[in-house]
DNA sequence: AAGACCTACTACTCATCGTAGTAGATACTA
DNA sequence: TAGTATCTACTACGATGAGTAGTAGGTCTT
């Protein structure tokens, strides 16, 4: 994922609940770039092609929403960095990742790892 | 990474310890792809200069080894990918991120965590 | 010296991404 | 109703990364 849609993907992650944003919302949170509105929609564009988010018509505009939250978006990738492993490796790759992870991190990992069981 | 250098990476990792290979051991161990003999090269050049592999003069040529194991790379892709978030919500990642991970990973985490403390 | 082997350099192609212009449809407004 | 603003659709261009590989020129072995 790119610089300039991870931005936009921020922002519609910044929404409340259920709420969707106009092409010409995303260009004004992102106004201190300077980005022409054409670049935002396309940029936009692409994210729904991904289908990291879901558009929906509204008369003749568009409204955009994010189909996963980046939590999830985030584990997701995690999940994929570590699925490209070997399946006997994985276990030392999370010694590894634990071993280097902040503690705020390890905190939650173990709250995580509790709600579990 | 791309495809290819992740093959390439694959094979290195594949060497023991204090094993160094040159590119034409690596271009054989991939043979079954039929690439160029400089194909293979240019890869482990380009991952020379991103550091992902060492090189040492040997007579003419080089050898290779990787700089970092298979585990400490994926474990910092995971750590690098969950820093892209604010750190009130890396709680969340890493609960989803266990919610949705697999046995093994989830026993090989309580053992890595265990091992911490 | 001839042939094998190796690196250095260069190059072409394709995909992704940042960036944005133009055209055409629709809607609002004076 | 004619003009203006607002949107999308389509197109495009440059940069970068990656897959792929050819050529040139050095070195080593017969």
């Amino acid at each position: 994922m790119g610089e300039l849609e991870q931005a936009v993907m921020n922002t519609l992650w910044g929404l409340d609940d259920e709420q969707w944003a106009t092409v010409r919302e995303v260009h004004e949170s992102l106004s201190d770039r300077r980005l022409a509105y054409t670049t935002v929609m396309t940029v936009m564009d692409r994210l729904a092609r991904k289908e990291y988010v879901e558009q929906q018509r509204e008369g003749r505009a568009y409204r955009y929403r994010p189909r996963v939250s980046r939590a999830d978006l985030t584990a997701e990738l995690m999940r994929e960095t570590l699925s490209d492993m070997a399946a006997e490796e994985r276990g030392s790759a999370l010694v590894s990742f634990v071993a280097d992870a902040d503690e705020a991190d390890i905190a939650a990992l173990r709250r995580a790892l509790g709600e579990l069981a």
